[in-house]
DNA sequence: CCAATAGTGTCTGTGAGACAGTATAAG
DNA sequence: CTTATACTGTCTCACAGACACTATTGG
């Protein structure tokens, strides 16, 4: 390219067809909690974190389920922006916290041509959804289990069973960083699996330094609801007293009360920033 | 599309060209320790950061700084393996710690078209470098300044000074992410000041809780060493025995020494998994 | 009364922050 | 002897882990 063109005129003559091209997704990881109940009028619901998913009903990878995604409208909107239209779709709700996930771009990973995904974790409070979702269902996650660097998980919307395995290897030069190498996937579309596990582990990581349960809470919660969701994300029981130290920075108390649960009545709390 | 295709028939018959497409780019954040001499025999070197920048020679942003980076070979490779590529073309070094940071995607941030760049974190010992890097240049950090959510920066190759501004702008729905905003920026191209600032974040967040120095370290260095690398990229001081009771369980001392510093010599310790 | 959760008091151990002190080389 | 760094001892304080205890509801 000639040195002596104005910049004007360098980009009125640039050819942007030398470079080979190559068409992107967003994907949303779309997270909530949700409650079962036990049929004990004392008990507590069980919660579990639940996630949306998609079911194809096109080739590639027909009639498996898959991540909400949509394709980047190259010339108008950023990822975000695609991944914040899909979320509208999906569940009619905007002004949601949405986080970028990583960038997923093996060459294989869809057999209709290169298609490199970035994908994102949008956090919602299911009480807020104003509408069924379409064409779409909330799995639970009803087992999580790693040992040995693998990962198992199970999933399951009512209906359907879920499961797949994913074995994180050590990348060399670190301690800390994994490489994910799915070993069983029978059901999920894509490498979407991965782009689960991935975005489960980013909640986990970040939940302990971070206000983010709050955004998967309603206004209102006690305390023992709060602790729950922590535990879920966490997968591990937590000890109250420690708890309430950390938590009574991020909570205030409010004069409303939960009761009719079979049990004494707990205090409603809300989110303090 | 038809329902009653096989899947193999699906994809011969696929056009790709229906949807839009767009170029990509692997841009790496090639980050470093370097030492300066201070002009007293007794006084250790004062460490700083260093990055590595890549001068443009063509519109657009011609003249302007910019990190080294290259289109995405769409057939053959995945970013990752881009980004490798380009650090083997300006370093001559593989096997080197990197880690995807963004995906940068703004609609507009590059003139020519729409490119979308997924950045990367490169960590190295330039005492491993065998080779000049070519048309590039080792700029340290000689200024890190964080008040009010704004960040000022300035680097330094020896020759010219580059300064920028960035201000982080807190989202909505959460206390603890932002978005950053160019402020001032009259000498890196592109968006890299922003993939800049993001860059040394990640690595200032991941320094406690990784063991992420040491691939910016030699074999064998000194415990004061490695803590003004902590403390450069914290960009604060540490206490001695502090940091010490922490870094021990990471290191391994051995019987060498380094001498000859003008005061008392220290053993030299080498990276324990 | 029972079962289940709500909520608090307090002991203990770990580990970071802080400061003071000793050790040892080169010039 | 001075200067600068190397390295250690120890006190304190904050805080997480652990356990025990009291409170309060619906049935």
């Amino acid at each position: 390219m000639s040195e002596c063109l104005t910049e004007e005129e360098f980009l009125k003559n640039y050819d942007s067809s030398i470079y080979e091209k190559l068409s992107m997704t967003a994907d949303i990881l779309i997270v909530s909690v949700s409650s079962k109940d036990t049929n004990n009028y004392r008990k507590t619901d069980k919660k579990m974190m639940s996630i949306l998913l998609v079911k194809r009903d096109d080739y590639p990878y027909k009639d498996k389920w898959c991540l909400p995604g949509g394709f980047l409208d190259v010339n108008k909107e950023t990822l975000e922006e695609c991944a914040r239209r899909v979320l509208k779709r999906e569940t009619n709700l905007s002004n949601i916290y949405l986080e970028q996930l990583y960038t997923f771009d093996k060459v294989d990973r869809d057999p209709r041509m290169r298609v490199v995904s970035t994908s994102y974790v949008a956090l919602i409070d299911k009480e807020k959804l104003n509408q069924k979702v379409v064409n779409a269902s909330w799995f639970d996650i009803i087992k999580y289990e790693e040992k040995n660097n693998t990962v198992s998980l199970t999933l399951s919307n009512g209906e359907e069973i879920i499961d797949f395995t994913i074995t994180k290897k050590l990348r060399e030069k670190t301690t800390d960083r994994y490489d994910f190498v799915t070993k069983e996937n029978d059901s999920i579309a894509f490498d979407h699996d991965q782009v689960i596990l991935a975005g489960i582990e980013r909640i986990r990581n970040k939940v302990n330094y971070t206000d983010i349960v709050f955004n998967m809470m309603p206004e209102y919660f006690t305390l023992g609801e709060l602790q729950q969701v922590y535990e879920v994300i966490l997968n591990k029981k937590l000890l109250d007293p420690a708890f309430r130290r950390i938590i009574a920075k991020k909570t205030e108390k409010t004069s409303k009360m939960k009761t009719g649960e079979g049990h004494r009545p707990s205090y409603l709390f809300r989110y303090k920033k």
